[in-house]
DNA sequence: GCACCAAAAGTTATCTTATCACATTCGGGT
DNA sequence: ACCCGAATGTGATAAGATAACTTTTGGTGC
């Protein structure tokens, strides 16, 4: 993620996202080689896409970008290269946008909360724990146990906030 | 909501659901008048629908009931009522499962959480407040501001946990 | 009662998102 | 070279949602 005090302002602000994008990928690499999972070609492409911003894309316009590039157009072709890089934990998926987004710290807490600008549309992973800790906790006193949460924000970013439509 | 201490634990039980949906319908009417808005044939029908059951369900699934009973046999019928429905508070949708619930309580806490229960299919609403709370907090040292957020739990409720599939 | 208007309901068509089923290719192990 | 399972490619189709337009309904002012 990039460099500063905060990930989720330095999300939303102007950085060296290049630095940023390339080290998610090696990280990405990385983790699945441990794992013995193979990064095709495929795949590989799908998580660069997917790390050129910080916006979520539909299977779609992933597909689209995919099939420009020579690689098959039927919507499986998205479909199954996201679904893996799901499951490896390197991208996650959007429940409110029906949208992928890269991961930028595979590894860490898999279980992150969203937060989504609605101005300039760029998604930042918050800290999901102590969420779901309070979450866990309501639903407990319920006698009802959570397996999986799904934690989306829409709101405004900082950058956004402070003007900066540049 | 069904009687009992704890509304989340009195969703999932076996509970006198006649009076639980006879309820949450005259409060729905009750709220609906007080706004000047119309509760009509369709919007009311759909409303029961959802009310017959605490599970979630999907804009066509409605739509088949609705065609049945003799109203238009359209997406648009279902996904109107639907959206009048949600707007005004009486309906949330879950978009884990694309599929739309009737509220219990409207009026109160209306930004809640929901538990779903994935061997009986119900859903449960939480206080969402608490957890809203922690998510704005955490946001908020980000410099995110957080206008809406999706909370949804996905796991076992006591009943089925219990071993209760009768 | 009647003309009028806006809201609501109906209908056709289309768009977006996602999955199924099956054929082909690829890559490692023998 | 042969085998086998994983990965990819393709056509078809399911599932979810909306756009655009017409007709009906229900209330308002006359
Ligand atoms: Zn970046
Ligand atoms: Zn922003
Ligand atoms: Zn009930
Ligand atoms: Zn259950």
């Amino acid at each position: 993620m990039p460099q500063s005090s905060n990930p989720i302002a330095a999300t939303f602000a102007p950085h060296d996202h290049q630095e940023c994008a390339h080290r998610a990928l090696d990280e990405a690499a990385a983790r699945l080689a441990e794992q013995g999972a193979r990064l095709t070609p495929v795949r590989r492409r799908t998580l660069e896409i997917l790390l050129e911003s910080h916006r979520a894309l539909g299977a779609y316009e992933v597909l689209d970008r995919l099939a420009a590039e020579g690689f098959g157009r039927q919507p499986p072709v998205a479909y199954r290269a996201l679904e893996f890089l799901v499951s490896h934990g390197m991208v996650h998926r959007l429940q409110r946008l029906n949208a992928f987004t890269a991961c930028l710290h595979p590894g860490d807490d898999h279980h992150p909360a969203f937060l989504i600008c609605r101005s300039c549309d760029k998604v930042a992973e918050a800290a999901g724990v102590p969420i779901r800790d309070s979450l866990t906790e309501i639903a407990g006193r319920g006698g009802f146990q959570v397996e999986r949460a799904t934690i989306e924000a829409v709101g405004l970013c900082a950058t956004c906030a402070a003007g900066g439509a540049e």
